[in-house]
RNA sequence: CGGGGCGUAGCGCAGCCUGGUAGCGCAUCUGCUUUGGGAGCAGAGGGUCGGGUGUUCGAAUCACCCCGCCCCGACCA
């Protein structure tokens, strides 16, 4: 992408609403707007971390064994009576009249919608288990939304939801999404945290969140020391071992009750990325999603739903991965791989140079932003930091006329002078 | 939902107290010079001062009502 072509609009201030850095960087770099409060229109740069971010979500799903499926984002309020939650999410929750003054809401989250798929469609035991999710907006009505894109009121979601036959193929599902959450943070850079959690109005009674440690986290989090020993990338991760230590976000933290002696305790402030919940027949009972088990019983299947917030993580990524100067993308979420800083467009030699290896970047399969605008070379630093892509080249004249380009890292800031073979080979790899 | 604050050019702000029809920096446009860390000079464009009502000869400025946004607290992917 030429950066010139490009719809790239940062800011040298901070507007004066953001408070959070990650709002703040979000809004500088050019990468959402908003449009009313807790609502963003994600612009170019933004939509293409968001992107990255869902594909790795889809891809970790699916490896877990989810399939994908797309539900609406407007649902008729029937469903909601009929599962008895209509009133829990109280004035959280959109509700609309059609032009038929009929009453429908716009779904803060799709227990309901999916218990529906499912009861309409599976009648044996032979099909379970199943787990189907999609990654779509969502709405709720938050009293007051803040920090950008991590409090806001439409927010994109991925949502799963389990069904088996019985508890203890239930708390299986459990573990697998479990796991593959791990799997899913890791991917992306970030450590989180499984916490004890309150199940809200999803309802249930086994439900963990997941937490990222930050200081502008939103919740205060205590957990046993054991997991900074944890290697959460690690192929042999076990479920039942880490639900077994304590973490537990404030709410559901007691010091008196605490099992941690205090040496081992940690204290810190988490941002919520991910939350699972186990909720039995707390859906299928009322709305009659059963199947005929292996004794011929009819019986409600048991359910979970877990639950992503991939655009907070965008927000997320941010608060972990920043310096003074701009956003430091890891390269699973990076927009772009790669910047060409093309100090000298109208030198014709630097000029050429920066071209050719815009175009054998590209044609390798690298994701390049090329900044052939004609700024001066401190404007164009200050860009590249600010966006942070994790790989930028330098090509000005003084290293043309060696045939060497400059290679630095975002993130540790390290250089090297490569000449054009190099420099693709290594970018490429 | 309780408490507080703000709304003046695309962004950051001053002007308001003490009414006299709007200003600064950055950004934008044109020209020239410049070019390895957010350039310089010269010129130009851009505002129903959030909206409404009122007071007044006269309102960005005073009063009242509304709307929007932000912050602190109680609640949540």
């Amino acid at each position: 992408m030429r950066l010139s072509r490009y719809f790239l609009p940062v800011l040298k201030e901070t507007p004066a609403e953001a408070q959070i850095v990650s709002h703040q960087l979000m809004l500088r770099a050019g990468m959402i707007q908003q449009l009313a409060a807790g609502i963003y229109s994600w612009l170019p740069l933004g939509y293409a971390v968001l992107r990255k971010v869902e594909a790795i979500v889809h891809e970790e799903m699916q490896r877990a064994g989810a399939i994908p499926i797309l539900m609406p984002t407007i649902q008729p309020a029937d469903l909601w009576i009929e599962s008895g939650r209509i009133n829990d999410y109280g004035k959280e929750m959109l509700r609309i009249q059609d032009r038929h003054d009929r009453s429908m809401l716009y779904g803060p989250t799709n227990e309901e919608n999916v218990t529906d798929i499912f009861r309409r469609h599976v009648r044996s035991f032979k099909q379970l288990p199943l787990n189907l999710y999609h990654i779509q907006w969502k709405f709720r009505d938050e009293v007051r939304p803040r920090f950008g894109v991590m409090r806001g009121r439409e927010f994109l979601m991925k949502d799963a939801y389990s069904f088996d036959l019985d508890a203890a193929g239930a708390e299986t599902s459990y573990d697998a999404m479990f796991l593959a959450y791990l799997r899913t943070f890791r991917r992306m850079g970030l450590t989180a945290i499984p916490m004890q959690a309150d199940t809200g109005p999803i309802g249930g009674k086994l439900s963990h969140e997941f937490q990222i440690l930050a200081k502008t986290g939103e919740s205060e989090v205590h957990f046993d020391a054991a997991f900074e020993a944890i290697d959460f990338s690690a192929d042999d991760l076990s479920v039942a071992e880490l639900k077994a230590l304590y973490a537990a976000a404030d709410d559901k933290h007691d010091p008196a009750a605490c099992p941690v002696p205090a040496e081992r305790l940690r204290s810190g402030r988490g941002i919520e990325v991910g939350h699972i919940f186990y909720f039995g027949t707390r859906y299928s009972a009322p709305m009659g999603a059963t199947v005929i088990g292996p004794d011929g019983a009819t019986q409600p299947v048991h359910m979970g739903s877990y639950g992503i917030g991939v655009s907070r993580l965008v927000g997320a990524l941010i608060e972990a991965n920043h310096d003074e100067k701009g956003i430091i993308w890891p390269e699973a979420v990076a927009p772009f791989k790669v910047g060409i800083v093309d100090l000298r467009p109208d030198d014709e030699l630097s000029h050429g140079l920066a071209e050719q290896l815009y175009d054998r970047l590209q044609r390798a399969g690298v994701e390049v932003l090329f900044d052939e605008r004609d700024e001066r070379a401190g404007a164009k630093f200050a860009t590249m930091e600010l966006i942070g892509l994790p790989w930028t080249v330098t090509v000005g004249p003084r290293g043309a006329k060696e045939g060497k380009v400059e290679l630095k890292s975002r993130a540790s800031g390290e250089t090297a002078e490569l000449d054009p073979d190099a420099l693709v080979q290594r970018l490429a790899g």
